[in-house]
DNA sequence: ATTTTTGTAGAGTGATCAGTCAGTTAATTA
DNA sequence: TAATTAACTGACTGATCACTCTACAAAAAT
């Protein structure tokens, strides 16, 4: 592992427990391990580092969800695998998914430049072009459509965290509110 | 309006532009044109103050919610006058509505206290019951539909926000988007 | 009329923290 | 091997900030 994702290991685990505001960077380093001085040779400024932090923990999202997109055709099922998947990883990797919406709401979401925001949505984005030209979708605004199957997913994921559920009851509420979403944007 | 309120105002218009971190008591303070000393005579530190803020915003939309509700007898219709109350006021005051997820997702959420927390649920929570009581609603876990319902406000609140719409089609979205809800959870 | 309480001010303080710097060790290159 | 660069250290600093304290004015209570 490289000593920079360490630090970022780091960050992540101490940013969702105390905040931004509540992490100083010495906490940091020393929660890694290393010296003060080497986390500012990796992250010029602490800015830098919580910017840093969000772009790779949604490279790691992203990567997880392509995973099983390039090796299917048929597009609403590839849908599912999106919502599926992203649940999954949001369970897993419960920290990261905070983090993210941590970030989100916090202005240092104005510091990730335009192009990143970009490229970090086009998988959603492609699928769901594909979806409108087969015709497959309620005639809606694609950016509500993105709105909606994000905040379902997010609800979805606070509500499996909270209810401590048996996997077989979990798969089960997944395939519900799968369902429920299907009938919501699907024709 | 009260000196205290003053404060609380010039809080929510700095912590939504610079968040808690970037926000010193000195410019709050400043902006609400009072002294630093009269801030912390009205709010002992800054995190009351900043629980103090949240609390406040959160009542001011608990009141606009409750106007209709009380009015009203049909569950089905009090469940549309909600949402669509919800949507308006979120979009009307968009950032004591930003100041709600941005303080959902900070330690500082942990600060409030559990009976204020269910105080402020109770609005949904009873209306909510009543419609599983009358079997209204699929079944479907009460925690479950809560975090859906909430989800799919804020979804569609994101998205009305950034596109600039006429009233008209605002309207339009809002029933759609109420509607495709309804449709999600009731039978 | 006098005491007490409450509201307000703003300079001051101690602690904290992001970021620097001077210097050492390890790795790469010439 | 020598020279150059990169990785790394941790003490230090300048600035910032939450909060205090003393002082005074206004209002309320007695």
């Amino acid at each position: 592992m490289e000593k920079s994702e360490v630090i970022l290991s780091a960050a992540l685990k101490l940013f969702v427990e105390y905040g931004f505001h509540g992490t100083p960077t010495s906490k940091i380093a020393a929660e890694a391990g290393v010296s003060n001085g080497t986390l500012f040779h990796y992250f010029k400024t602490k800015d830098e580092l919580t910017v840093a932090l969000y772009v790779h923990v949604k490279n790691d999202l992203n990567n997880a969800l392509a995973l099983r997109q390039q090796k299917t055709k048929d597009i609403r099922t590839r849908f599912k695998y999106l919502f599926a998947d992203s649940i999954k990883w949001s369970l897993q990797n419960y920290k990261e998914f905070y983090y993210i919406q941590q970030f989100h709401f916090s202005p240092h979401l104005s510091l990730v430049s335009k192009e990143e925001l970009e490229r970090q949505t086009q998988l959603h984005l492609g699928l769901l072009q594909e979806a409108i030209d087969a015709k497959l979708l309620k005639p809606l605004p694609v950016e509500l459509i993105i709105q909606l199957v994000g905040s379902q997913i997010y609800g979805l994921h606070q509500y499996l965290l909270e209810a401590k559920l048996t996997p077989a009851e979990l798969q089960n509420n997944v395939d519900e509110a799968l369902e429920l979403l299907l009938t919501m944007i699907f024709i």
